[in-house]
DNA sequence: TCGATAGTTGGCATAACAACCAATAAACAA
DNA sequence: TTGTTTATTGGTTGTTATGCCAACTATCGA
């Protein structure tokens, strides 16, 4: 893998990595229902202010996302919709994991590498 | 957002962090095309061939890949061929971020966001 | 002008990640 | 049995991410 090829798949990576935290996917979501401030996400998540405020500055980095200043507030918004179409092969996923691990604990006596390690 | 939701964004936020990584992307979208064995994704990548294991390995834990042993090597396929579709929106999103990086740099009088950190 | 609200940024401590080397295990050929 | 190939795991080191607090900026109402 020379350097062109991996730069490209930096730049894909670097999206996904902005959306592989668990408060970003939540704001990807909701932001998908509607527009929010900070002050709204920030409300909904539970956390300091200033922890939002830089998960949301990750996800515009990555293009995920944009805003408005309106006053004080600043609106977010989806830049990219088609993210939220990820979800639905997520959650298949989720489901699958889940599964395989059901299966794993039942016959435990063949490996199959789905152990939780300690 | 409570524990019980926020466990729920947890699970899919660690296959999207699963993907978050150049190298395990390219991985993804090689076994899109052919099933591999450790050897020859190691030839391509140009990595230790532990460092290329314990990518599988994290692809394997979140669901992505899946493997089979055949004599003394592992072959490994696409266990969610899902999460191709991810790749469209993935470039749709670089190149408009690209778009936007040129924009900024032309007219450089007032910030856009998507100035370069030194 | 002063104070309150909304956000961003810097700093810091802790945790997680990444890549290599070394050691080990499994399959197989000689 | 011994050596070779293939792959995984442990250990180490350096880098990056996370989340809070504190400091600061900007807008707006009184």
């Amino acid at each position: 893998m020379n350097q062109e090829i991996r730069d490209r798949y930096e730049g894909r990576a670097s999206i996904m990595k902005a959306l592989g935290h668990p408060t970003r996917l939540f704001i990807v979501e909701e932001l998908g229902r509607a527009n929010r401030c900070v002050c709204e996400l920030t409300e909904m998540i539970g956390a300091d202010i200033s922890t939002v405020s830089k998960h949301l500055s990750i996800l515009k980095q990555a293009g995920v996302v944009d805003f408005e200043k309106r006053g004080t507030q600043m609106h977010y918004r989806l830049a990219a919709p088609c993210v939220l179409n990820f979800f639905h092969c997520l959650e298949d996923m989720v489901r699958a994991n889940v599964q395989r691990q059901l299966l794993c604990l039942q016959n435990d006596a063949q490996p199959c590498g789905c152990e939780v390690k300690e």
